[in-house]
This record gives structure tokens, sequence and C-alpha cells, in this order.
DNA sequence: CATATATTCAAACAAATGTTTCCAACCCGG
DNA sequence: CCGGGTTGGAAACATTTGTTTGAATATATG
């Protein structure tokens, strides 16, 4: 245990490798030459290519929803004596803050936000049951604190903007260097995360608050 | 050249299996043994693996750019009279009428959807240039007229949300499968194509049309 | 009909993949 | 110094991948 381990090694590695070229496209060979780490230590750490990435998923996810957790409990805490309800604002800052702090430890949201695209994209079966069952539950709490924000907003047409919201984010960040690249030809401004967090903000409270939608048409009348 | 051809049996299973698994993860043995064709029948027509990912597309972007041009078309002759200046959600309708135009006629917008998500998660490389360069100028002409549309918004501000946008609509109609499995079981609703398309359209222009964001705190001054 | 061209097919190929094996090196408490 | 459990390493393993081959067959052409 002298230098940086050779778990940690693989798990940095890997994280990067991941985000650049997907899992499927990365082979542990790849991995393991670009680590300084023989090829076998993955199979003896992890057991298999599959656990390193749930294991690479754990890294971000458990310190993010722990510190969520607290963020939302201190949230909470807070308007305890005022009526219960939070604002939409505030919970969506919470998120955004909590999202930024995590990886911002190791200079790597970049990293992080491709990673959770993929999740969503790459089908990959196991992985997206991995993360629905280890960290389902505190989506589960911020959408039941999202609800009490806006109690107009049917249930259904709040389900659906948050994802689209979540569909904003995770793209954008995701694909983030594509788009750098294009907009730095156009304008040559050099983009930054916090930026793009800056100006996805209105977009965001402003889709979350837009009217809502005229009802189907031609829908067949009361079933 | 009976039933359905051979090439057309190829893209038509490789179309599904992409959309599903993504490109790495289906072999050209998955899709030749579910379209009952011979292995060598993809590398015999289409002479590669990449070259039948790129046909893929192409048999929707063709379509989709030669009618997006003529719609782009008609507005313009439309609105030539009047000073130019085309309503945004006039420009917005049309693009989203073309989009669920294209693949209506083989009933596929979800298989549509989900290759486009692919096309900017799945790096690819060779994807993302080969569609950049086919069919690059159709989005160029549409973000022109968008510019106009919107002369009170920065360029960067407008690009960014435009992408924003693009997020939004791509995620949420390519990752459809898994948000319907989940909302199906909140909410009983068999929620359709249709019907997510009329939900996003007020987030769209709310998000286009939302307040500027505050500019960057602690920026250098003018330098 | 005969001939040439286009397509299909089964088999093999080379390369790359995840995984396993087995032995050497190491570390640390006795 | 030693000895047992943990970690590191080279090689081999069994599969799977995309691609190629060459003969068989169908299709079209004169």
């Amino acid at each position: 245990m002298a230098q940086p381990d050779t778990v940690t090694r693989i798990l940095d590695t890997a994280e990067v490798l991941f985000a650049e070229r997907g899992f499927a496209e990365t082979s542990l060979r790849n991995i393991t030459s670009k680590a300084k780490v023989n090829l076998a230590a993955v199979n003896y750490h992890f057991g298999s290519k599959k656990s390193l990435i749930q294991a690479v998923f754990a890294r971000y996810l458990d310190p993010f929803t722990a510190r969520f957790h607290t963020a939302l409990d201190d949230l909470e805490a807070r308007h305890a004596g005022e009526g219960d309800e939070i604002p939409l604002e505030e919970l969506l800052e919470t998120m955004a803050r909590t999202v930024l702090e995590v990886p911002a430890e190791r200079n790597s949201l970049k990293v992080f936000m491709r990673l959770l695209g993929l999740a969503y994209s790459q089908a990959q079966g196991h992985l997206r049951r991995y993360i629905q069952d280890e960290y389902g539950s505190v989506f589960t709490r911020f959408t039941e604190l999202v609800r009490r924000a806006t109690p107009d907003l049917p249930d259904a047409e709040r389900f659906w903007r948050l994802h689209f919201m979540l569909g904003t984010v995770i793209f954008t960040l995701s694909g983030l260097d594509a788009l750098r690249d294009i907009a730095e030809k156009d304008y040559d401004e050099h983009v930054t995360v916090r930026d793009l967090v800056r100006r996805l903000r209105p977009v965001v409270v402003a889709g979350m608050n837009a009217p809502l939608p005229e009802p189907p048409v031609a829908v067949r009348q009361a079933s």
C-alpha cells in the first residue's frame, strides 16, 4: 500500500476510460495497461468487469446519496416551523449543489455526469437495476418533496417534467465535450461546467413552471 | 427479390437491435440470425459493420433532411412578405412535426429517437463525424432561423438552450421504455409518444423563453 | 439455352475479449 | 528468521468478435 493503491488506480483509470468510450468499448486490457496494473488484478479485486463498473458508480453515488440525504435533512429542519413546504427553487438548488460538490473533490464532474448519461443510454441491464435498487430511495424522497412544493401540478405532469429536466442536465453535461467543441468553434469562449450550470438554472426553473399543456385533442369522452 | 429484400431485412433488424442494446453490444451474428440471413451478407452488402451503422442512420436522416428542408422552404415562403421573422413556436412546431412524420411511416419513432440518443452518447467517433458532415447543413439552416426569431437572446445563450431542448427531447424519447415502465407503475396511464410531445411543448417553449441567467459572479473585470 | 453476373451459404480466419490458473514476491506477526 | 496469507504477474484458456474465402446457387442477359 505504498503509492496509489492498486484498487484505486484501477478505479481512477477505469472511470475516465468508461466515460470517454463507454463500457463495452473499454477492455480490461485497456484499463490495466494504462493503470500500469496487471490484467488479472481486475478480476482479483473486483471479481468481474460488471462488478468493476458497479464499483466505479458506487464510488460516486455512495458519497452523493449520503450528502444528499443530510442536505435534505437540513432543508427539512430549516423549514419545519413554517408549514412543511420547501420552495422548488431551494430543492433544485440543493440537488445541484450536492451534485457539484461530490466530484469536485476529485475534479471530475465531467466524468461523473458522463457516467450518469451512460447509465441511462447504454442499456447494460444490470447497471440500471443496480442503481435503481441501491440508490432509488434518495430519488423517491426528493420527488416527494418536489410534490409538496408544486401542489398545483398533476402528478403525471410533475413526473414527466422532472425527467425532462433530468434529461436536459444529463444530456448536456454528458455530451459536454462534443458540445464544447462546437461551441468553441462558433464563439471562442471556453465554457466551464459551472458556467453551464448557471445557464441551466433559469431554463430548468422555467420548464418546471411552464403552463400546463392543452388536454389531448379528440380524447375519448369520459370512459 | 421476392419478399423483404435481404438488405432491408438486415436494416430492419439491425436498427431495432442497435436501438435496444447499442452498437458495440450488438454483434453481426446477432443481427443476421434474427434477420434469417447469412452472416456474410452484412459484409457483402454493406462492406463493414461501421457502414451498416451509417446506413441505418441514412435511412432515417435522408428523408428527414429532405422533408425538413422543404418544410422550412414553405415556412420561409409563407412569411416572406411580412418581414422575414418566423415565430419561434412555428419553427419548433415545424421541426417537431417533421421528426414525427418520418418514422411514423414505419411506426418506429421510438427507434429513431433512441438511435439519435446513441449517436450522441456513444462516442463512436466515426458516427458523429458522419452525421455532422452529411446532415449538418439542415441544422445550421434551422439555427439561423431560430436566431432571427429570438434576436434578444445572446448567441451563446441561444446555442446552449437549443442543445438543452435537444437533450430534453432526445433523452426523454430515447429512454422512453424505461420511463414508461416507471410511469405505468405509479400512475396506470399508458403514455403514448404523441402524449409526450404534447407535454414537451410548453416545457420547451418556456425553457427557450426563460429569463437570462445572472452574469457569472466574481468574473474578471473587462479584460 | 447458355453464359455471365449477382447473391447466398457454410466454413474458416485472425484478432480481441473476459476469465482462470499457477507461481513468484511481498508483508508482517511469531 | 520464518511461514502463512495477501497481492502481483505472465501465460494460457475458452469465447466471441468482425471479416474473408471459395464453392454453390439463383438471377439475369445475350
